[in-house]
DNA sequence: TTAATAAAATGATATATATCATAAACTGTT
DNA sequence: AACAGTTTATGATATATATCATTTTATTAA
């Protein structure tokens, strides 16, 4: 087998470095699993053996606190890496994952990958940039969420499902209003309420799981300054 | 100038794989610098072109966000890499820092670590560990915090600074009582008033910036079920 | 297709936290 | 020592969000 993707993280952004003899292995020792919607891919505390990235569909990370509630940590989109923020630590998963549509992952055995940072310098130093640039911006998404109020929280969940993931006005969102309820820290009900106003207000166009916005530059000023 | 911190992060922690050479060297072009409390270390938006560590004192990473308000992400604590997670995305510093006590910062040029991890593979590979547990940790208390109420969040704090800072369960705090806020997300008021109780209660002891934690399995119930 | 179950929606009420006001206790400065 | 400015502290009230109850609308299974 020999890989075709052409966005895969693996030829594009991070094998850049690596030489072409390195690539063809790579291509070669990789495996790819298909999940389907609501299977979990890893449980927190899972032994992670493989470096993984989604090659098709969406991720939730999460876990369950002592309040015994859901919170979820962020959604990881096509060619994003999976678990990379648990890869290097005690290669235990930190969080529960799931499938929120049908998805494919890309496999590779984390000691291969290891064996390359150890032996290829400047594939190392690619692999940390895009590390940092994955954490930093989960950090930024918490606290800038943290720093919301509910109306403020829904509309930028909204614009990130528009703007990053689906890149289109009009979507299908993929969690319901619960998870959207645990990836912003409020109750399901005061979801529900905010996207009802925001329906009310012209704001958005709700077809049940189908949203559509109308007011981007309405939508924008309630995600920043709410 | 010869290193002598027997706790440095570089010798102890990142370049056991260091060939001898390289440490010797990076101990000749380290520099160090003093701040005093209150100093602010790195302005958001400032280019970094040194990787640093604290050597002595605490140090705040904060934001601040469209509702005006300063919001602290984490304390780095004496040995704690400094900026480590912004080194290497587009080298400008994603945080404000400031000193929360005198410390002391000690700064090797970040393109020296980067040559290092260009040609030290093993060096690469422990500074992507480091990485890894730095950045989880901080993911784990920004996500932990959420999920708890008022009285939850001020005995996980007071905790980390007993537990995990200064190791007794006497100490100084570092921080006002508006800091304790803009750190766990809710009002100076609040906090106040949460302190207030736990005195009350008999759960801590107050004389000012002095805090006793008196009642140890309390205080631990409330931040873990608060 | 229908029953059963879950999700979405809405209202009424309770509760936690924020805001505003004020006073007391510190801190630093002259 | 006295002053101004800041931090800590506390109370009263307002507001935002959570909780509980109920209905409607989707989804799933038989």
């Amino acid at each position: 087998m020999k890989c075709e993707c052409k966005e895969c993280v693996i030829q594009s952004l991070m094998f850049s470095n690596v030489g072409v003899a390195e690539i063809e292995n790579i291509c070669y020792i990789k495996t790819e699993k298909e999940f389907k919607k609501g299977e979990i891919i890893y449980n927190k505390g899972d032994e992670i053996s493989d470096f993984a990235y989604l090659k098709s569909g969406l991720v939730k990370y999460y876990s369950i606190f002592n309040d015994g509630k859901s919170h979820i940590l962020s959604i990881a989109k096509p060619f994003d890496t999976i678990n990379m923020i648990n890869s290097f630590n005690e290669c235990k998963s930190l969080y529960n994952l799931s499938a929120l549509e049908d998805s494919v992952i890309c496999y590779i055995p984390l000691k291969d990958i290891k064996t390359i940072i150890k032996t290829n310098g400047n594939f190392a130093f690619d692999f940390i940039q895009k590390f940092s640039i994955v954490t930093n911006k989960t950090i930024k998404q918490l606290m800038l969420i943290n720093s919301k109020n509910l109306s403020g929280r829904v509309a930028f969940i909204l614009l990130h499902f528009a703007n990053d993931i689906y890149k289109n006005q009009v979507f299908d969102i993929p969690i319901s209003r619960k998870e959207i309820a645990e990836l912003i820290g409020m109750t399901t009900e005061n979801v529900i309420r905010a996207l009802s106003e925001f329906r009310l207000e012209k704001i958005i166009r709700i077809n049940g799981k189908e949203i559509e916005i109308i007011d981007m530059d309405r939508l924008t000023k309630i995600s920043t300054y709410g």
